[in-house]
DNA sequence: TTAATTCATTGCAATATTACGATTAATATT
DNA sequence: AATATTAATCGTAATATTGCAATGAATTAA
């Protein structure tokens, strides 16, 4: 085993997993953050701005550009990587609705 | 290795990871969609709804418990389950607050 | 051209996760 | 007491994830 049984769940609910795996591990999560926080766009110091080697954030990398959360343009040596703002948004609407459930008017219980 | 390095990275980057990772599963998601839909007392019959066997839904159950999220109560010989507000309003604060990053007012790049 | 730089890919070892059958523990019912 | 019900735990197999050294590919600098 040790693979999700995805088929009997809803689409929403594996789309729902599938981001939140991308948050599932602090790099990703750094990454992320230093992407937002820098205002000028970014090219390539992650490996020093994060302390984990060089293929270590290629692949954490690889993973949120395969979800579409960020892309990366080349720039001769280098790779220029930010946001994708319109897919972080959709990813985000789809989070904050399921965060949100708990204003949903429901009977007190336990 | 296969674990993540968690002492280089901030306590705010290692906390949304581990709650990420608890909605890194199709099945924890539909647990907790669930508990939410029902307006009574949810008490066990989690596995009929979701199509796992019964040890799997029970350990998925105990990471969300030992995470905060739910809190169940013993009742004969059944449990019934909930949500533990609290802990998921606080949860959702920090969620929210790295979801909302994209608000922040920065430079166009890219 | 040669060397340097930057990043991706490959291959591998260590560990984590998912799933479930079998069993156990606790309470309820008869 | 004997049996049934419910859910936790144990053990184990299959697969995924994390991390990095080594290497490769592409571009730039000398």
């Amino acid at each position: 085993m040790g693979l999700a049984k995805t088929e009997i769940f809803t689409d929403e609910q594996n789309q729902i997993s599938v981001f939140a795996k991308a948050f599932g591990h602090p790099a990703r999560v750094a990454i992320l953050q230093h992407l937002f926080k820098i205002d000028t766009c970014f090219c390539g110091d992650l490996v020093k701005e994060i302390g984990l080697a060089q293929p270590t954030i290629s692949q954490h990398l690889k993973e949120l550009k395969y979800l579409g959360l960020i892309k990366g343009t080349v720039e001769g040596t280098s790779v220029c990587y930010c946001i994708d703002m319109d897919n972080w948004k959709e990813m985000k609407d789809l989070m904050t609705a399921f965060l949100g459930q708990d204003l949903l008017p429901k009977d007190e219980c336990c």
